[in-house]
DNA sequence: TTAAAACCTACGGATTTCCGTAAGGTATTG
DNA sequence: CAATACCTTACGGAAATCCGTAGGTTTTAA
C-alpha cells in the first residue's frame, strides 16, 4: 500500500480531483501536490535525502507555460530525469496524451508502472491503476488496451508536431531547417523537412502547407 | 447565494475538483453533476417543471465523444438551447477555450454570467466568479481581461473571411481568383487576392499565409 | 552476414507566393 | 471641375514551395 504520494499536475481542478480520490479510496496518509515539475523534482530529491521518500508519483505529462521559467517542461522530462538519477519510485502517468509512441517509451524504457488516460472515467481508472500497481503489476488504460492496432495506422511523432507548430508560427522551411540544425535535431535538412511535410500532406489529404496547418489546428494537434 | 447547482463536465477528475470547491467554499446544499450535455439538459428542464429549478449552471464547452450518441455535442450548444427556450438560469462557463470570438458570443449574446479559463488557478477563479455572479456582476478570467484586444478591432468583411477559408481549404491564390471570377465577385483578380492577403498578413502580424490562416483559426474567424 | 528496406541528404526544374511598381477607373471633396 | 484618395488590375523579378530523381547511410529482416 502506498502511504506517501506526490501528485504533479498543473490544473488545480484536476489536482484537487485526484487528491480527493486518493484520500477517500486509497487511504494514503500523506499527499503532496505540485503544480510545477521543477518543484516536484526538488521535493522528491529532498524526501530521499531526508530518508522519508515518496512511495508513489502520479504525474501529468503536459504543463502550461506561465511567468515562472521552467527547467523541466513536462512530465516526460521529469520521469526521464528521475530515472537517470537511478530513482526507481513507482510512477503513474495521468495524461490526455494517447499517442502510442509516447506511451510505449514511458512504459518500456522508463518503466512507468501505469499509464492512465484522462477522460470520462479517468479517476476510476486511476484508482484501479494504483491498486494494480500495489500488486506489482503494470496497468494500462482500457481505452488503449483493445484498439492497439487500429489507431496505429498513423501516429505523429514529436518531430511532426514540432514541424507543424513551427509552420504555424510562420517560419519558412529553410528557417525550420536551420533551427533544427542549431538544436542538433535529426533530420534537419531542408530536403527532409520538405519530405516530412509532404508525408503529412498525404496523410491529411492536404493540397498544400496552408491546408495542412489548418487541419492540424482543427484536429487540435497544435 | 446559489443553493442548487448543476455541474456539466465530462472528465471525472475535473468534475470532482469543481464539486469539492463548491461544497467547501460556496456552501451550496445541492450539487448535481453530469458528464453529458443531453443529461444535463433533461435535468434542468425537469427541475423547472417540478418547480425546483437550479440556481446556477457550471459547464464545460468541449466534450469527448464516446459510445453514447449525443444530441447536444458541447457546452455552447447546451447554452444556446437553454436560452432559446427562454431559460435564463445564471451560467458559468469553465473551459480551456480561449478564443475571443467564442467567448464574446457567450458573454454578449448568450448572456453567460462568467467565463473562467481552466488552468493553474482555474478553481480559484471559478470560486471568485461565483461570488461575483452572486452580486449580479459579470466575471471574466483575469488571463483574458488585460491582454490586447487589438486584433478584434479590425473588422473583417465577408470577402476576407471567404478568402481565409478558401486558403484553409488548400486552394491556391490563382484558384481562388478564378473561383471568384466565376461567382462574379469583386475584386477577383490574382493581384487583388494577393493584395488583400497582404493586408491581412500585416493586420495579424503574420509572416506568411500559413501563419495567417493559423491565427485566423486561433481567433475562431474560420 | 548480407540483401532489402527505410531514411537522410542533395540537387534541379516547375510552380506558386511574395513584393514592389505602375496604369486606369471610380468615388470623394473642396 | 479638378485634385485627391482609394481600389482594381497588370506585370516582373526574387524568394519560397512543390515535386521528382538520386546517392549515401542506417535499420531491419532473412
Amino acid at each position: 500500500m502506498f502511504k506517501k504520494i506526490i501528485i504533479v499536475e498543473d490544473f488545480d481542478s484536476i489536482g484537487l480531483g485526484i487528491s480527493a480520490v486518493i484520500q477517500n479510496r486509497i487511504g494514503a496518509n500523506e499527499i503532496v501536490t505540485s503544480q510545477y515539475c521543477d518543484d516536484a523534482y526538488l521535493k522528491i530529491k529532498r524526501a530521499i535525502q531526508d530518508s522519508i521518500p515518496f512511495d508513489l508519483l502520479i504525474t501529468d505529462l503536459s504543463f502550461e507555460k506561465d511567468h515562472r521559467e521552467a527547467k523541466i517542461k513536462g512530465g516526460k522530462e521529469l520521469v526521464e530525469k528521475l530515472r537517470q538519477q537511478g530513482i526507481s519510485i513507482p510512477i503513474v502517468v495521468y495524461s490526455i496524451e494517447d499517442r502510442r509512441v509516447v506511451i510505449k517509451e514511458l512504459l518500456e524504457i522508463q518503466k512507468v508502472g501505469a499509464y492512465v488516460l484522462k477522460g470520462r472515467n479517468g479517476l476510476k481508472n486511476l484508482e484501479q491503476a494504483i491498486l494494480t500497481l500495489t500488486n506489482g503489476e503494470v496497468f494500462l488504460s482500457p481505452e488503449l488496451e483493445n484498439s492497439s492496432e487500429k489507431k496505429e495506422l498513423f501516429e505523429l511523432e514529436d518531430f511532426d508536431i514540432s514541424l507543424l507548430s513551427n509552420l504555424a508560427k510562420g517560419f519558412s522551411q529553410n528557417e525550420i531547417s536551420k533551427d533544427f540544425k542549431l538544436k542538433g535535431m535529426s533530420p534537419s535538412s531542408l530536403s527532409s523537412i520538405e519530405k516530412r511535410i509532404n508525408r503529412l500532406k498525404e496523410e491529411f489529404e492536404a493540397k498544400n502547407a496552408i491546408q495542412l496547418v489548418a487541419t492540424a489546428k482543427d484536429l487540435g494537434l497544435i
